[in-house]
DNA sequence: ATTAAACTATCTACTGATAGGCAGTATTGG
DNA sequence: CCAATACTGCCTATCAGTAGATAGTTTAAT
């Protein structure tokens, strides 16, 4: 992993825990064994920092999912998958969405931040409408309204069992979510 | 308004719009118009202030909700009481629910918020399964899924609409919530 | 006279950012 | 083939601004 890598996963881990303002240049340059000074290198600014940050969390994250087309043929519930997806963010990470903490607190981001945590919910929106209408006879309105619902459950869900130290929340919140 | 007051109400603003490290003492003495140091004569630490902050929204939303009986003997579904507070939050206040957003980075915040935040929780929990029980056949095992589901879809709308800028996605989110 | 609510002044620590230097590696032109 | 050049990735040193917090003082109302 490179200086720059490590950088941007340190910073993430911070972001994650506390937000924007929860991470600094000397912090992340102490933790990969750099000077603050060298992290300007990689990122002019904080605010390059955290527009990379959160483009390539979006791509890991969509890359992750795969392609609801191929899933749906190879019999798996797309929706199933996406939930899981989250699922393990919480569980196995211990930590809040990174995008769903970011756009919280969208008012105070720097804007190629804010356009990047934007972009985040408008791919994985039009990844959910896509699976919803692999469902039964639905219309494209029914399934933009489900892709809502659904995100906003798991991000809602997510938020909470973190503010009550208790991920049994978030199970209770998806229990029934995607089988229908 | 005491000094006092305003300079909760004044933090309220900050934290909903960027969390507990998107104000300073610096910040608030000069919006209310004293000095930093005669913060910490109401406030002894930042801690406190965010306490109380924490605290004192969480006693006025469980206030302005009112009574669960009360609203359903009058004749009214107190769901649909619930979801029509935290709408008016976003569209009149046009920022996030602060218990919410403290949530999300409730890893970093001092344990006297953390504590207070937490109250947040379960007290609209308790107040929404309330709710739930007097609605149907349904048993209290059901009753607090649906809490969860509920809640968790009301903060997550509300971070989603507020992270895209668009209110409409809360609108389409809370669509059908209340009746049934 | 006591007390509440503000003040002045100051401390240490941290913030993002910049200027300029210095090795090591690639690239390129004669 | 080799010297000149440029680039990469880091460094030291430093800046102005802001952070939370404290000690001690003044003002005004009870």
């Amino acid at each position: 992993m490179t200086k720059k890598e490590e950088l941007l996963q340190a910073a993430q881990n911070k972001v994650r825990e506390g937000g924007y303002n929860n991470f600094s240049f000397r912090e992340l340059a102490k933790e990969v064994g750099i000077k603050s000074a060298s992290v300007h290198y990689h990122f002019p600014t904080k605010a390059d920092l955290g527009a990379e940050l959160a483009k390539q969390y979006t791509n890991n994250f969509i890359l992750a999912l795969g392609d609801v087309k191929t899933l749906h043929n190879a019999g798996h519930n797309p929706i199933a998958v996406f939930i899981t997806q989250f699922k393990h963010a919480l569980h196995h990470d211990k930590k809040m969405c990174l995008c769903g903490l970011l756009g919280a607190e969208a008012d105070i981001l720097p804007q190629p931040v804010r356009t990047e945590i934007k972009r985040f919910f408008t791919k994985n929106l039009d990844w959910l409408e896509q699976a919803y209408l692999y469902r039964e006879p639905t219309n494209k309105r029914q399934a933009k309204q489900s892709a809502i619902q659904t995100i906003s459950l798991l991000e809602g869900a997510m938020m909470i069992s973190i503010a009550s130290q208790d991920n049994s929340v978030f199970d209770n919140a998806i229990a029934g979510l995607a089988d229908h």
